[in-house]
DNA sequence: AGCTTATATTAACACTGTCAAGATAACTCA
DNA sequence: TGAGTTATCTTGACAGTGTTAATATAAGCT
């Protein structure tokens, strides 16, 4: 008909089946999101800068809630193994490696402002749009802070009179609410992080050595 | 022309000018946002809902966003009421005062999910799009819970060697973060709230009477 | 080769926020 | 009172969105 120009250099066959859309679509997505934010993600945009019509992403995502939910699995992948690798650390004390975990925490959502919000916003989790696929990384992501904590807990570190789950809920609500107001740029700025999470990790923490004041 | 069914009932006059279009887009948009969210609040079914033309409100608002920020102000002014309430009571102690206050931000983030959302999510602070009327009531509510924390500092319940500021704005972030959990239902449910706010303000406070241990 | 399936396309629908022009009524001041 | 100004409301239009249906193309399999 009237196409004659190829917009693709991937290949050098006929463009007409792009060959890698699905991994170029979040791939793609997930720039647009890092420079635009969710409001400036649109399927249609998307399609049109890989050169694709406005539909062909339907054939690999259901949803547009469905290409989210794949660029959040990947989030999530990328902060666990920044966390792993602090948690695998045997160099340092418990109480350091709560520090490097809070605050690496911190600087991954701030480093990521438009992932984080995509992980943990409302976009996703508010009408349950979550994919299984997504809840099955989230959730054992904040399982493994309760073990952690209880970890913790039993060192001495964290105050052991406290229901593990209920801390871990309050422990890492903290580290939430900071990095949403540092997303949200509210009541709090980039240039504070380091002094608020030691500020954090204070109050939740007490070194061993010290007192070591058990009721 | 072909106008002839009268749709209101307010006035007996004609109905080309409804009178009090302003604060009836208000209520009703609070309402819609109460029940559907914000995703949910579109200004053409507003105008529908109302009954009157999809361009009306522009005529008493420049912006959705402006219709937004003014609903959130009024979030802002009943929560403060809420508040300030809670700060006069002279009937019990400072420790049960901030106990008071911590569940009450809660309670009313988790009854008005939708408003809470609209005052302090990304909606409205993201791209700076807040009203100078909403930063005028916004900004001194956190500045009061500032001065708040520099009281309970002097009063000895909370850790008087922390900077004031960087303490406020880790014991905000923490009840930010707890409100959003329970409102996007990641991590926590609402069955448990009293129990993660008394968890919560046992890390931050020490009670008077009992030990009195300043370093 | 022929059939099936995956992948891509255009057309269309029902929404959205917002602007421009025009209609209507209220308000103001002689 | 009457004329002119202003506030308010209307229809029409535009550009954008997600998504479905029907169709075209090509790759893979037997």
């Amino acid at each position: 008909m009237n196409r004659e120009m190829p917009k693709k250099t991937i290949s050098n066959k006929s463009n007409y089946h792009h060959g890698d859309l699905k991994s170029t679509l979040v791939n793609e997505a997930t720039q647009i999101l890092k420079e635009e934010g969710v409001e400036g993600l649109s399927l249609r945009k998307l399609a049109d800068k890989i050169g694709v019509s406005r539909t062909a992403p339907y054939h690999h995502f259901k949803d547009k809630n469905q290409l989210l939910c794949t660029i959040a699995e990947q989030g999530f992948v990328r902060w666990q193994r920044d966390a792993e690798s602090i948690f695998n650390r045997d160099d340092i004390s418990a109480q350091q490696k709560y520090q490097l975990f809070f605050h690496g925490y911190i600087q991954y959502a701030a480093d990521n402002p438009e992932l984080y919000d995509l992980m943990f916003g409302r976009t996703i989790w508010k009408q349950n749009s979550a994919t299984q696929a997504l809840k099955d990384i989230a959730f054992p992501s904040f399982q493994h802070q309760v073990e952690m904590t209880r970890i913790w807990q039993k060192q001495g570190i964290m105050p052991s009179n406290e229901n593990t789950l209920r801390l871990s809920q309050v422990t890492w609500g903290t580290m939430h609410g900071i990095a949403r107001l540092l997303i949200d740029g509210i009541y709090a700025d980039r240039t504070h992080i380091y002094e608020m999470c030691d500020c954090a990790v204070n109050l939740f923490t007490r070194q061993l050595s010290i007192s070591d004041e058990v009721d």
